[in-house]
RNA sequence: GUGAUUGUAGCUCAGCUGGUUAGAGCGCCGGAUUGUGGUUCCGGAGGUCGCCGGUUCGAAACCGGUCUUUCACCCCA
């Protein structure tokens, strides 16, 4: 049989793991500065856990683990007949693969609340699971970095994560993202000034298409859509959103002036703005973009996604927001929370398009002993532990060549994996130490080879 | 979930409009030469042509289904 991984899952070479860890570590590192914390969850949760919780569409999306044993001893035969999959799922599986990061982690809080001081921040660098239809960064199993913050409204929380992905993408060498920046409450305003929360989606939607279509296009789309002409009128202004994002927000507060909640949401956006203008970007530029209309399920202040550098074709390479009341579904009322992710792999592939990696360290030995001559085994075995114990990687050729085409192998085995030195000859403690770079051979003592390897 | 796309040795791919024992390069194994390496040469192993079914005297090639790859939509990291 042809050994095969399933679908949008992947194998790491020896360099992508490490690249993959450099990445990590510097996410790693930037949490903690922060002030984070690490905690790790469970790869599976208890179905009733995440079912719910991402829509429609999300629900879809996990991926339900079936019972163990007779699993289908307690399914309905009614429903198993009809092939009622839906139905059937939650008498077959009661376990499933978590989706983020976000509702594990809401959970835990709660579960944990009297463990916990409040606000608590945490981070979690954990792989999630959906079943989705992979396509150009877009897997089964990924990555997701999550730093969250639970038990404050301060909007510092917001400030903060847009430094704090600034901070990352500065430190990755990776110039000129987007991080956009948009709050639910601008459009709960923008709905109940069109008068009909039930198009708010239509509604941004549409607007999102205004430079593929442009405005008479949106508009016609709108109108399509049941949104009166009235209403289009009325915000008219977003057609023609260009300008600093000061003037955005002027706009939109004229615009809002009639929704108590959407000029909140612009207060609360101001704010933010204003403080990132003083406090300052290093590589990263922030953009109040009001068709970012993402996770709109739970969102309820602050909503961020961030753009991969223009010219590179990639989804957001990060995402999060604030949300009310995410732990109030399991019993814990009036907890705000606020969060963002960084989703590695999509990151991955982004410096790797920009050749961004920094040419990394695959671990691999400093010296290679050749396996020529049975009777020095014990002396060179005897050498590398000595080599070992000084923090020198090392290691023999493991089979003893017997015919020069084998020699030829040890030595290719030493070219192949670029091993600096190799030691070819042992005699009476002294050693043969090439270095394969330059070429270079001379006989020496075991110390002197620490000495030069160092 | 919708619509395309891909699938031939370990890897990258040839294989013309269906026609006898399916090829190359690289890699691997063995050997020769180079006295200790990235050279050259010789030889070898390795493929149910993704899988199942159909059309045909005959299919890797045509048709259907299925799985897989890549991509767009949806949604998202």
């Amino acid at each position: 049989m042809k050994p095969s991984i399933p679908k949008g899952t992947r194998d790491f070479s020896p360099t992508e793991v490490a690249n993959r860890t450099y990445i990590m570590n510097t996410i790693k590192t930037a949490f903690e500065t922060f002030g984070f914390q690490p905690i790790e969850t469970p790869s599976f949760e208890n179905s009733s856990t995440l079912m719910g919780k991402y829509g429609e569409e999300g629900d879809r999306l996990i991926f339900k683990i079936l019972n163990s044993g007779d699993f289908l001893v307690k399914a309905d035969e009614k429903l198993l007949s009809n092939k009622e999959s839906t139905k059937v799922i939650s008498q077959i599986s009661e376990k499933a693969l978590r989706y983020d990061l976000t509702v594990p982690f809401a959970r835990y809080v709660v579960q944990h609340q009297n463990e916990i001081t409040f606000p608590f921040k945490r981070y979690q660098i954990q792989p999630v699971w959906r079943a989705d239809r992979p396509q150009k960064g877009r897997f089964r199993e990924f990555y997701q970095c999550d730093a969250d913050v639970v038990g404050s409204k301060s909007l510092w929380q917001e400030v903060e994560f847009i430094q704090l992905y600034d901070t990352v993408f500065s430190q990755l060498g990776l110039q000129g993202t987007t991080i956009k920046i948009n709050n639910r409450k601008i459009l709960s305003g923008i709905a109940e000034v069109i008068g009909a929360q039930d198009k708010l989606i239509d509604f941004t939607v549409a607007l999102d298409k205004l430079d593929k279509i442009g405005r008479e296009g949106v508009i016609k789309e709108m109108l399509s859509k049941g949104i009166t002409e009235d209403a289009i009128k009325k915000v008219a202004p977003l057609f023609s959103f260009k300008g600093s994002n000061l003037e955005k927000l002027d706009a939109l507060q004229q615009m809002l002036a009639a929704s108590e909640e959407g000029k909140s949401g612009v207060e609360e956006l101001r704010f933010v703005i204003n403080a990132i203008d003083q406090l300052g970007l290093t590589s990263a530029s922030l953009e109040v973009d009001v068709t970012l209309a993402r996770g709109l399920n739970y969102y309820t202040g602050a909503i961020f996604e961030v753009a991969a550098p223009k010219g590179v074709k990639m989804g957001s390479i990060g995402g999060g927001g604030r949300y009310d009341d995410l732990t109030g579904i399991f019993g814990m009322p009036d907890v705000s929370g606020v969060g963002i992710s960084f989703g590695l792999d999509r990151i991955y592939l982004v410096l790797e398009e920009l050749e961004l990696f920094k040419s990394v360290n695959l671990p691999k030995p400093k010296v290679l002993f050749l396996n020529f001559d049975k009777t020095t085994d014990i002396a060179k075995m005897k050498a590398i532990t000595v080599l070992r114990n000084r923090g020198v990687k090392s290691e023999m050729y493991p089979d003893l060549a017997g015919s020069n085409n084998q020699q030829k192998k040890q030595w290719k085995y030493a070219t192949n994996r670029e091993i600096q030195y190799v030691v070819s000859k042992v005699e009476n403690d002294t050693y043969l130490l090439k270095n394969m770079e330059n070429f270079e051979q001379l006989t020496c003592s075991l110390n002197e080879i620490i000495e030069k390897v160092k």
